[in-house]
DNA sequence: TGATTAGTTGACACTAATGTCAACTTCAGA
DNA sequence: TCTGAAGTTGACATTAGTGTCAACTAATCA
């Protein structure tokens, strides 16, 4: 599921919308079919990319006719920038462990869990997301890219700050966000090899369990000062903790 | 540079090909050509994938009118196949660092920074691979699979002797594996990302230098027993390195 | 119930994709 | 320089892609 559908696409029909009119409290009939088409775009775009999509393929896969989707969105385009947006403006949430009145080891424990569980969780998303950038992010906006290098600086200077009262040994955050970044993201979108590399058909939750055990032990017993972190599935840890989904 | 070109194009068509005839030592027109149509098609496919390429593009990249193309490769699909093959063919090179008799603090550290010349040197079929990947491994044959996971499984054998020997902790190989396989592999696949990360249009030979500390570091003292590895650049590591070129 | 808006859909125009072919040029050896 | 093989290429058939449109049905409200 793709969640709660914002309705973002930003249309160039003539479309009164708000005309006074009461809003028919049962599913309204847009909303619900935005949300199809979105949910079955998202999945085709992650694994073919924009160019290799057909306007057929998501009609088919969703149900509807072909012609319907041009009711609803203004290209194919437009879908995929709708679903560009909704996944940008997720981004923050990413970061939102690494705060600098919490110690280091549970923020960053907690951060990869969060992040393996997202994951876990939207894996579809996610490599939608991968194959935009690997085609070199042709539809992420200059708002896009400076928002992200903006939360990414921010929360930078947090680790700079940890490493000035020593509780972090001196390490470049930009790469330790990458390094923590890479090995989460990698059960997404390379969950294809990572269950061929534990000989499995799909990725249990078992084994999300244990890339979290590996990824927080191996970095945070080579980056944290201090004592060794708990287990994820540990309740006792400090503070709220944001739910990922 | 895809480097040295393998003729691996298995042709439908008729074609005598050693009909005892000297093979003139100069450049010979076939490979020549072979030669810039993957190099093109590598390039596109990274970026668009299989089914966003349009063999009209390759052609257009390496110069050939569209039908010249179908004079070498029997379809786009035999274009593809043989990258796989070529890309396939140097799985093993990747692992080539983590022997038994090395010492495992060398080995990873070596392993490390051969993945990231390679993503800096190679990033474009590292980006190739990496859409195969995330659509679903369609192109990978039965045989590729059960190679990487060979592969794989006689390197987890090595970490396993480490861990027995008490050189290593006592950690899963596979998502030792993936924690490394990201870490450096993302230096390529998400370059465009990385780069932005550290506020930069590119990335130069210094980040990857950086990065190459900062997973070493972290790493190797998340893990290993022993003292802390040298630098990448020190020549004075242990017996042979291959070159990761 | 009748008018107005919202939503549906088959058909169309247009462009472009893949793969084939036959006619052509270039090359290499006798 | 002649010949057969290798290589080139414009044109073609076929299929499929995107986006538009006008005519239709369903929903909503006065």
């Amino acid at each position: 599921m793709t969640g709660i559908v914002v309705n973002g696409e930003v249309s160039n029909m003539t479309k009164p919308a708000s005309k006074g009119k009461g809003i028919p409290a049962e599913a309204r009939i847009r909303s619900r079919n935005e949300a199809k088409i979105l949910h079955s775009a998202v999945q085709l775009f992650a694994a073919k990319g924009f160019d290799g999509t057909r306007l057929r393929e998501i009609a088919e896969h969703c149900g509807l006719p072909r012609a319907n989707l041009y009711y609803y969105f203004s290209s194919k385009e437009g879908i995929y920038t709708t679903l560009i947006e909704q996944l940008l403006a997720r981004w923050d949430r990413a970061f939102e462990h690494i705060r600098a009145d919490r110690e280091p080891s549970r923020a960053l424990e907690d951060y990869i869990c969060a992040k393996l569980e997202y994951s876990r969780t939207h894996a579809v998303e996610s490599r939608f997301f991968a194959n935009e950038i690997l085609r070199g992010g042709k539809f992420l906006t200059h708002r896009h890219r400076s928002h992200m290098q903006q939360i990414t600086e921010q929360r930078a200077e947090v680790v700079r700050g940890w490493i000035r009262q020593g509780k972090l040994v001196a390490i470049d955050p930009y790469h330790l966000f990458i390094m923590l970044w890479s090995a989460t993201q990698f059960y997404a979108d390379y969950g294809f090899v990572a269950a061929r590399t534990l000989d499995k058909q799909r990725l249990t939750r078992k084994d999300f369990a244990t890339a979290a055990e590996t990824i927080a032990e191996t970095v945070l017993h080579g980056c944290c000062t201090a004592d060794k972190p708990a287990s994820c599935n540990d309740p006792a840890a400090d503070s709220s903790r944001p739910d990922s989904r």
